[in-house]
DNA sequence: GACCACTGGTTTTTT
DNA sequence: ACCAGTGGTC
């Protein structure tokens, strides 16, 4: 007991140590948050406040969840493998299986990730004769999940015009084709869930008496329906620990709601009872130098509950800058900077380049493929949003439930068996009409049509028999060698490595099988193929296949978050990219986002921190000219050391050497005015010339102006000052 | 019905 | 620059 308390510092302890009641952990990053979330459980568990039992432990992701619960074994000795610890969505899964047929859904309901979500919203608009140019499926999605993550189903959504109105009713349709066909998104998962505890007095009784003690991790990502859904399980009086940090919030665009924080500090915490928000503000990652850069950014925010970090590790190395000619010339000096790092015994997978988006990986790699340094790119395909093994799993899925449309879709001409789009219309029209799935409605047609598609019918009525007796993996393997999976990728000529990510699946399975305990069984029962089949959609990420040993970790900034490493470098910090003109044009809070994001990048960094922009940078095809980031000015100068001088305007690295990026040809001079030349203007600040066409009265020019956007301007009437 | 050329749209991402 | 999705042709 005691040892579980040791080397707390006041303020974990604090935490840790909560009498009974509802708190608020305002945790900075590197302060040891999922340490004091397990030595919380583990405290509560073995000063016999709770029983495992009566403990609900909720994260965001399966790493988040699996370290947690591998964290926790490690200090108290129980099983922690049946307490109720996981994600949003796979805790209410778990509660949805339990309690299917109050749930109203079929035993063997399986999830949609978002491909499949936007593959039947496509499917809907065209069997209903929608125009997918006046409402498009991504943003279709979009709106469908947004109202789900509100709590708002289609029967309460309001509409104050025609084309929301027509959104509305699609919602609708689209919600009916799910329950008909017996699957569900993301979103669902959460609202079906929330339904049913509101809905169900028994249950909902049983869940809040069960559970004593909730705690959320990353408290600043939910979204309404997730507080609502805590709210909900709380109600029984159990007892609430929030963890989350509000300068990390970085999910608004998804739906996240940093405003649940100071909702649930108002709901919650106005007790007289004792200190229930609880700051944790040192800092056990970060040198002094870092850690004050990222508070300087983050002072500028103002919707905050307010924190400062603070270390006792010293001030550690200045910030490093760095100014580069072009994005080319920044990748090279990113990656000599690696080299000579490596040189000096710094170990690959401690040093990690970040971005603020995934495009900007292209030239890092090229440098570093070019070097031969190893390096590993995080955010990827994942491997269940593979081609192959989605196509493998439609298979599975239609040997669990043949309404699934969605899944025989992908199917049913792939290998190629002569079904056309031709033929699934009519299919399509059939099932429409009779109210039933394209499975069922296959029998029906007639033709030479009917005869393909009976063949395909053919095939998975066999393909269920023949594998209704065998354990998964093997099962897996048959489907993929009988349904001709195996044999149309061995014939193509890409199909090697499709080849080995479908015997990567087979090995998924049987490791599968291992860890889970789960027994054979077939379709049916809800049985192995079920469990496997939702544990591909719940857990599409983790399964980043080599760690990358020794390799340079690349992601963007938004990967990194719960990351750490030595040496981190922060890329094309540009007005326009980062912060991204986006999220600058929806205003305040979208350059709050960005700033919190420029903090998460900052605060990754254990001992040295690379700042770096380019002056030019190819976006879209297209050489644009960049204002270096307004985040780059909001760090104190004393902190930074500048590694190239900003006197010398062609950079001494590009000078020697550098060959790379050669200087674009100056363009013909307009009225004084040159492309790439940086120039003042009275409203919009700072830019830097795009482009030009005209001249003499004619004469306009394009102008960056990085936060203020991109601007056309007459040279007779804007008055722009050469810088 | 299969294959190739063209067009458009490109932040961030988990489940 | 690059991908995906579509429309044309064989």
């Amino acid at each position: 007991m005691s040892d579980l308390l040791a080397n707390l510092n006041t303020q974990q302890h604090q935490a840790v140590t909560l009498p009974p009641m509802h708190g608020l952990i305002l945790a900075g990053a590197g302060s040891g948050k999922t340490r004091v979330l397990t030595t919380r459980i583990a405290w509560l568990i073995s000063t016999g406040q709770v029983r495992p039992h009566g403990v609900l432990a909720v994260t965001f992701t399966n790493k988040a969840a699996k370290e947690m619960t591998a964290r926790l074994a490690a200090l108290v000795p129980i099983n922690v493998r049946g307490m109720w610890i996981g994600t949003f969505h796979g805790l209410c899964n778990r509660l949805l299986r339990a309690h299917y047929r109050e749930a109203g859904l079929p035993q063997t309901f399986q999830i949609l990730d978002s491909a499949d979500q936007l593959a039947m919203v496509k499917r809907l608009l065209k069997n209903l004769n929608v125009d997918d140019e006046k409402y498009p499926p991504r943003e279709l999605c979009h709106f469908i999940n947004a109202h789900k993550e509100q709590g708002v189903r289609a029967a309460q959504a309001e509409a104050y015009d025609n084309y929301t109105q027509k959104r509305v009713e699609l919602y609708a349709e689209y919600e009916n084709q799910c329950n008909r066909e017996g699957v569900v998104d993301f979103a669902e998962l959460l609202l079906r869930c929330y339904e049913l505890l509101q809905r169900n007095e028994p249950l909902r009784t049983h869940y809040q008496q069960r559970f004593r003690h909730i705690l959320v991790d990353e408290f600043q990502d939910t979204n309404r329906l997730q507080y609502a859904w805590l709210q909900l399980l709380a109600g029984g009086g159990a007892k609430i620990l929030a963890v989350g940090d509000d300068d990390q919030s970085i999910y608004r665009f998804r739906g996240a709601e940093v405003g649940n924080m100071r909702e649930f500090e108002r709901d919650y915490c106005q007790t007289s009872a004792g200190p229930n928000v609880i700051r944790l503000e040192q800092n056990y990652r970060s040198h002094g130098n870092i850690l004050a850069a990222a508070n300087a950014i983050i002072k500028n925010n103002r919707e905050r509950l307010g924190k400062n970090l603070w270390t006792d590790a010293g001030d550690g190395e200045p910030i490093r800058a760095f100014e580069a000619y072009s994005d080319i010339d920044e990748a090279r000096f990113v990656i000599d900077e690696i080299r000579e790092l490596i040189r000096d015994g710094v170990v690959p997978t401690q040093v990690a380049i970040l971005y603020r988006s995934n495009a900007q990986s292209r030239v890092l790699e090229h440098e570093l493929f070019t070097k031969g340094i190893p390096y590993k790119v995080y955010g990827g395909l994942r491997f269940f949003e593979r081609q192959e093994i989605k196509h493998a799993l439609a298979y599975l899925r239609l040997l669990g439930n043949p309404d699934d449309d969605t899944a025989f879709l992908r199917v049913v001409n792939f290998p190629t068996r002569g079904i056309g789009a031709r033929s699934l219309e009519n299919l399509q029209a059939a099932a429409h009409q009779t109210n039933s799935s394209l499975y069922n409605a296959a029998a029906s047609l007639s033709g030479k049509a009917g005869q393909a598609v009976g063949a395909f019918i053919r095939l998975v009525e066999t393909l269920r028999q023949e594998t209704q007796n065998l354990p998964l993996p093997e099962m897996v393997e048959h489907i993929i060698e009988k349904s001709g999976l195996a044999q149309h990728y061995r014939t193509e000529k890409e199909g090697q490595e499709r080849l080995e990510n479908l015997d990567e699946l087979i090995n998924a399975a049987a490791t599968f099988v291992d860890d889970e305990g789960v027994i054979g069984g077939t379709a049916g029962e809800g049985g192995a193929l079920v469990s496997f089949l939702t544990h591909a959609s719940l857990e599409s990420g983790e399964h980043q296949a080599g760690e990358g040993q020794e390799a340079v970790q690349l992601m963007s900034v938004h990967a990194a978050k719960g990351l750490e490493f030595d040496v981190v470098f922060i890329t094309g910090l540009e007005q326009g990219l980062f912060p991204h003109e986006n999220a600058v044009s929806e205003g305040k809070e979208g350059l709050e986002e960005e700033r919190r994001l420029m903090y998460v990048a900052i605060t990754r960094a254990r001992r040295r921190l690379y700042v770096s922009c380019a002056q030019t940078r190819m976006l879209h095809g297209q050489t644009r000219y960049c204002v270096p980031s307004g985040f780059l000015d909001e760090i104190p100068e004393g902190l930074l050391r500048k590694l190239n001088k900003k006197a010398e305007s062609v950079p001494a690295y590009t000078a020697y050497g550098g060959g790379y990026g050669a200087r674009p040809a100056a363009e013909p001079a307009v009225g004084g005015l040159r492309v790439g030349q940086s120039v003042e203007h009275a409203k919009f600040g700072l830019g830097v010339i795009v482009a030009s066409e005209g001249r003499g009265a004619d004469a306009r020019v394009q102008v960056n102006f990085g936060g203020a956007g991109m601007k056309w301007l007459a040279l007779e009437y804007a008055k722009l000052t050469p810088v």
